[in-house]
DNA sequence: CCTACCGATCGGTAGG
DNA sequence: CCTACCGATCGGTAGG
């Protein structure tokens, strides 16, 4: 990976470490090890280990935000199916772009002290919130079927998440081949497929 | 919760505390607080910190594979669909059971050192296979849709585990309502939900 | 189950 | 970015 600034050196060996080993697992003298200075030395560029972890985390957020944002932009409101299948796919998109920064952002946020952990958790609950509204009307709509809504949405949102635990770059799956598969599973779980498959996914 | 040993205690309030905090996020003194003892007393009790997380992870594999058994005992070899409902909702009810050690059991495995570590992903790899080849089959008899069942697999197993993060025990949903969403969610992903709706889900 | 203690490591600072 | 260092805490042992 071609570095830019030190300070992004810094959060990708920590990414990493983070993704494998968690925050509580791995020490700033792990970072600095992986970037082949003391550990003392690291301070020169970050205030503290959290904050390290608060960066990596905060632009992940914004990430998935700003996917789901540009994903819905034009799409019909009263398009259940369209706009879980453009939510689905933005999400997996930002997933597998950056696993380690996705990882860390879905699973180690909780590490973060209390009020920047909490401003996270309010935001996840907003994010959460887009998926659930889109499922809620679907079913209303009839487009789905008659699914819990807070369930399916986190049935739906955990299995994405969940791409970061066996997910791998070069593996047998392109990207592309794990959005349609993801699409596919999403959809089908509340009982949409039938129609985004006939339809086809256009983006 | 009624404790019939100390040894028992000891694994409750680690859970709990290995759950919320992860395993290396707890120290061998917050165990010991949560049971109002000193940290050295502990080791009255136990050998090390691992042996506590191997000792849970490892009943915790047992439970998830007992109950895999028993779900899908005298249930038709050629029905996927039926297979597919009896494992998922045998996984849920597992986890279900005791949220706290599932947890454990699914997130913080992988601090176990090297040996115990592979011998439980090997179980792991197992228990995901019955999954796999359920719904490879369903595939290959047409009575799921022409999914991959790798993503499949992932896709449905992460989203199980995934209600370790969200289920509460005294919540809105009862354990019976869970298991029949997370059913007919994990049936409707590979698109065999409408045969396992119409005939209902007997267990 | 307690007190007293061990060496190692933790996140972080001072001063260059 | 380094050396030298800080107090706190880590998992664990000795001896009762």
């Amino acid at each position: 990976m071609v570095e830019t600034t030190r300070r992004q050196a810094i959060e990708d060996a920590a990414s990493s470490l983070f993704h494998e080993h968690g925050y509580s697992g791995t020490s700033v003298r792990d970072i600095a090890r992986a970037l082949d200075i003391q550990g003392a030395s690291l301070y020169a560029h970050v205030t503290s280990k959290e904050e390290v972890l608060w960066s990596i985390v905060e632009r992940t957020a914004t990430r998935f935000e700003a996917a789901a944002d540009a994903a819905t932009v034009g799409i019909d409101d009263g398009d259940a199916a369209g706009r879980l299948d453009v939510l689905v796919r933005a999400h997996v998109g930002v997933v597998i772009e950056d696993v380690e920064r996705a990882s860390v952002f879905v699973y180690e946020w909780r590490s973060l002290a209390s009020s920047k952990r909490s401003s996270i958790s309010r935001r996840r609950d907003a994010y959460e919130a887009r998926f659930r509204s889109v499922i809620e009307q679907g079913v209303a709509s009839s487009t789905f079927d008659a699914v819990d809504p807070i369930a399916a949405t986190a049935f739906i949102l955990t299995a994405l998440n969940g791409l970061v635990a066996w997910y791998r770059p070069n593996g047998r799956l392109q990207p592309a081949d794990v959005a349609d598969a993801y699409a596919g599973l999403a959809l089908g779980a509340v009982g949409g497929a039938a129609t985004a498959r006939h339809e086809g996914t256009p983006r």
